[in-house]
DNA sequence: AAACAGGCCTAAA
DNA sequence: TTTAGGCCTGTT
């Protein structure tokens, strides 16, 4: 398998990107690197020698991972505006290496709204089972994997059909929502041009679908940089290190970035 | 065994 | 508008 070499980059941590919550189907592959699904490929990443390698070539590294990656994107300039408050600033620090991938829209949709109440590996769990079950086999490197599938794919199933799942009530919540995205009732890319509290809003419409799961959407899955998802980990480290009523704007645009450092520092225990 | 897990929905104040 | 209880399932 080709690999394409990027020299020597700002902030870019396999680690961090695929262990900070943000997504599901990338794991560690035993020798430093990582495997997973994305946009439609397996694909394998690991950093050496201050280079980052990426499965495939030249072009579907321009077709796809440059953009998943948010690679046109300086986190550390980024990180570095960070430092408004003492508690911020430190879990910057620790979160460097951080970026936030440019996930597919239904398929963050779908896994948040897996993800409620749920412990997360059990949330890779429901997930690789519908992938699985429903996506499409992909062959990557002489093992078999699946994508994720579509909105199209689930919209034609029942509730039932999920029952392989072991999801529980969540499953009605997929149907729902899948039925909604492949029908053109919710258009996720037209949602991704507009403001966060109006993506926030649509996106709640969805049975489901409340304030948590709806930011991580709109963070995750529309790359709205000013989301701001606050689940109990958040909720904890607000409430011990931030003033009662403490307004997440004031990161602005980076909000989203603040969050996710911030839930990652938390949830590391070193905080 | 009972409680809890990266919420949400509904009913009731 | 805030609060309590229930919800599928798997783990501790």
């Amino acid at each position: 398998m080709q690999y394409i070499q990027i020299e020597k980059k700002d902030d870019f941590d396999p680690v961090k990107i695929f262990e900070c919550g943000q997504c599901f189907r990338w794991n560690a592959d035993g020798r430093g690197g990582y495997v997973g699904v994305a946009m439609g490929r397996a694909a394998r990443v690991y950093t050496e020698s201050g280079s980052i390698f990426i499965s495939g070539g030249e072009e579907e590294y321009a077709d796809v991972w440059r953009g998943y990656f948010d690679m046109d994107r300086n986190y550390s300039v980024l990180r570095k505006r960070l430092g408004t408050d003492d508690y911020t600033a430190r879990a910057a620090e620790f979160g460097a290496g951080i970026r936030i991938l440019k996930q597919d829209r239904w398929e963050a949709l779908c896994s948040f709204i897996i993800s409620q109440c749920n412990n997360i590996p059990r949330i890779k769990k429901i997930i690789e089972a519908l992938c699985s079950a429903f996506g499409d086999e992909l062959s990557f490197e002489g093992e078999k994997y699946h994508s994720f599938p579509s909105a199209e794919r689930i919209a034609a199933l029942e509730p039932e059909d999920l029952a392989v799942l072991r999801c529980g009530y969540r499953a009605e919540y997929i149907i729902s929502a899948a039925r909604e995205v492949a029908s053109g009732r919710l258009d996720l890319d037209a949602l991704a041009g507009k403001s966060c509290s109006e993506a926030l809003a649509e996106l709640k419409k969805l049975r489901g679908v409340g304030d948590k799961v709806a930011n991580c959407v709109v963070l995750f899955g529309l790359q709205i940089p000013d989301a701001f998802p606050i689940d109990v980990w958040m909720k904890k480290a607000l409430k011990e290190h931030y003033p009662p009523g403490f307004d997440p704007s004031v990161f602005g645009d980076a909000a989203g970035l603040a969050q996710q450092y911030i839930f990652y520092y938390t949830r590391s225990g070193q905080a």
